[in-house]
RNA sequence: UGGCCCAUGGUGUAACUGGCAACACGUCUGUUUUUGGUGCAGAAGAGUCUAGGUUCGAGCCCUAGUGGGCCAACCA
């Protein structure tokens, strides 16, 4: 197997320097520390899929380390919940840890600390230390604490880990500088009195570190090598690096292995919204049936839609790892789940908005049970039995009384293909009184080798089988709900996100089971829900196929105005523009053909036309050196000499380029 | 009135200083097809934020500017 040149990221870029100078691949380790506070997006999944990919590249282990310091906010449930989401993704930890295995450690190395002078607690109110922090700005002061005696330090940490004060009463500082421009390094908290139980050290602790303390010296009790979180982190590794550089003499021998944080951008979603937070208050205010909404962004919400592990890894190794801000379109999401699925999902009949088919010359009480093919992507798929006979229902958008020919589908006087069937015409149509179309009359034949524009999937009525499907679109009308300063993304919710829909599916699918994935063909994916039950079967929709009539039919006519320009030839100056970017790139000989090809273009330009890219910034020499040569054809067809052009001209001369100097001396 | 980070087609990422900036999605053509899907073939779209500088040569290095992001929780 030849190793395939595949770029690099800059982590990875990083690693492999590392490993260049002199690191062993042996200790390469990484780790993944969520917090257990909520359940894990698709934006977790990038952290995931960074931290655990490395694992898998070079073969390295992966810590699964839950960030439990805070037992306000954090929950055996979410533990579960984060731990079924990784596995489901199809990734392995070489270790279950919790932070909270390292408190006793973090305490002790906190004493030798305040030993140093490096520590000291604080006894005032978090108001009147944040004021002495100052701002980002402005520069902090020194509190009345920074300077007790390291006896009393030790004796009040001492008695605070001992239970004998309140919450907020003390916490313990490392002793920095107050006036440090990161603010981070303003003395910063690294223990603070919680009396609540936790949910691993029930009521052990009563103090509890802070998170800077805790995750770098995590991270170096288990001798992770490289240490990646998203971009917010950038700030705290300043101070992440200070404590290591505090502890590590403490021990090098035996942990010798430094950590090194290194930041990515974290991954944002069109049309949807990444924050706990947020999703939180979509789940409390009901506007979503629970964190594994099939629209949610959430692991458990994408699973329940439908979404493959394969199609989500796919996902995230395409979006790549880089630094800026960035947002990813759903577009790509949905391509990668269909790309996964039409390969693998079995493909059935269904339909969603029907309306009665009677085919006239097929006997009544007949059936057939026809051959179908299952996939015709997977040659192991093999075919199943569908029933035909003489009433099937067929989606309302596949008819039509009378259509132009771009038309594919039914028509009266027309012909088209029943999937899996024969071939049936339109000839006649019943309505109610108000005119509504209550049946369509066909006739049809067997001869199947007739060349027809359409193919319509259908069911038949006496054999179809009734489910529920629910069709999701976006959750949010705007395409980043939560970048708007002046509105609330609670603004942007779109009120049509869940539409209910009565389906008639073929009777194959009355074995279905729960999260079994079909293509509905002509319509899109689809799983089976977990309400499912034996009495109701339900469907999600987990992605539309891509339907280019729809697209046709959503254009206007302007359509056909862009096409109508775009067929006929593009404007001259512009081609003289594009000619002209490359033009001081390009050997001699072609120089001289490209010329010729603007001489002869310019023939077609006005001088309204030119005169905007006189302003081209004088770098573009190309584009300065195609203006000047079509400058040319028109001042010798007639154009007046004015100011803007003498001034073209003279910037030309005084350039340092020979070839738009010359161009300009031509003139 | 500060510090740090970022800036490449519509979107997301590439590009060991050296040939006309590559790949994926998206968009558009054509073609195949018992899915207006898939596949196949192709196209359009970028002078790499701006202005200087270094260099024979800059997307890449330097300076300044502009624009965006992050930093003032006893959260992580």
């Amino acid at each position: 197997m030849s190793e395939e040149a595949k770029s690099l990221n800059f982590i990875e870029h990083i690693i492999e320097e590392d490993l260049a100078n002199g690191l062993k691949k042996e200790a390469l380790r990484f780790r993944f520390p969520p917090e257990p506070n909520g359940y894990l997006h698709i934006g977790h999944t990038k952290a995931i899929g960074i931290s655990f990919g490395l694992g898998e590249r070079y073969n390295a282990p992966v810590n699964l380390r839950f960030d439990d310091t805070n037992p306000a906010k954090e929950e055996q449930e979410y533990v579960d919940a984060i731990k079924a989401d990784i596995s489901w993704l199809g990734y392995k930890w070489a270790n279950e840890v919790y932070s909270s295995d390292y408190f006793q450690q973090l305490y002790d190395w906190a004493i030798d600390l305040i030993k140093e002078g490096k520590a000291y607690v604080d006894s005032q109110s978090s108001e009147a230390m944040a004021q002495q922090k100052g701002t980002p700005t402005q520069p902090g002061v020194d509190g009345p604490f920074r300077n007790r005696s390291i006896e009393e330090n030790l004796d009040l940490f001492l008695r605070m880990k001992n239970g004998e004060f309140n919450e907020g009463s003390h916490v313990l500082r490392a002793k920095i500088d107050m006036q440090h421009p990161n603010m981070l390094m303003r003395d910063p908290l690294m223990y603070r009195i919680l009396k609540k139980a936790h949910h691993r050290t029930g009521n052990d602790w009563c103090i509890y570190p802070m998170y800077d303390w805790t995750h770098g010296e995590s991270d170096y009790i288990e001798q992770i090598s490289h240490s990646l979180c998203s971009l917010e982190f950038k700030p705290h590794r300043e101070l992440y690096d200070w404590f290591k550089d505090q502890i590590y003499k403490y021990q090098p021998e035996s942990l010798p292995m430094l950590p090194k944080q290194r930041e990515f951008a974290r991954l944002n979603l069109s049309y949807t919204i990444m924050s706990k937070r947020k999703l939180l208050k979509l789940v409390e205010e009901k506007i979503v049936s629970g964190w594994d909404d099939p629209r949610m962004p959430t692991i458990s919400g994408l699973r329940r839609r439908g979404y493959t592990p394969n199609s989500i890894r796919k996902f995230v190794e395409t979006v790549g790892v880089a630094k800026r801000d960035n947002v990813i379109d759903v577009a790509l999401l949905e391509f990668c789940i269909r790309e996964d699925l039409n390969k693998t999902a079995p493909r059935v009949m269904a339909v969603l908005d029907p309306i009665k088919v009677v085919i006239t010359n097929y006997p009544e009480g007949k059936v057939e049970w026809l051959e179908a093919e299952n996939n015709q992507e997977d040659d192991a798929a093999g075919f199943r039995k569908v029933p035909f006979s003489r009433e099937i229902y067929i989606e309302k958008d596949d008819f039509k009384e009378e259509a132009n020919n771009k038309y594919f589908r039914l028509t009266l006087g027309k012909e088209v293909r029943l999937k899996n069937a024969y071939i049936i015409k339109g000839e006649g149509v019943v309505k109610d009184e108000k005119g509504n179309i209550t049946e369509i009359h066909c006739t049809y034949t067997e001869d199947t080798t007739i060349k027809v524009k359409g193919t319509l999937h259908w069911v038949s009525i006496a054999h179809a089988i009734k489910a529920e499907v629910r069709e999701y679109d976006r959750l949010f009308l705007d395409e980043a709900p939560d970048a708007h300063q002046d509105k609330n993304f609670m603004e942007f919710i779109n009120p049509n996100s869940l539409k209910l829909v009565e389906a008639f599916i073929e009777p194959s699918l009355a074995e279905a089971q729960v999260g079994d994935r079909f293509q509905f063909q002509r319509l899109g994916y689809f799983n089976v829900d977990n309400d499912t039950t034996s009495e109701t079967l339900i469907f999600n929709k987990i992605v539309g196929l891509k339907d280019s009539w729809a697209k046709q039919v959503a254009k206007p006519q302007q359509n056909n105005v862009v096409t109508e320009r775009s067929r006929s030839e593009r404007k001259a100056i512009d081609v003289i523009q594009q000619l002209g970017k490359k033009y001081t790139n390009l050997p001699e000989a072609k120089q001289e053909k490209i010329k010729a090809e603007i001489l002869e273009l310019a023939k077609n330009v006005s001088y309204e036309e030119l005169e905007p890219l006189f302003n081209t910034a004088a770098k573009k020499v190309g584009t300065r050196i195609a203006a000047m040569l079509t400058l040319n054809v028109l001042l010798k067809n007639g154009q007046d000499k004015n100011e803007a052009i003498s001034d073209f001209i003279e910037k030309a001369l005084e350039d340092s380029n020979d070839i738009l100097v010359a161009e300009a001396k031509a003139i």
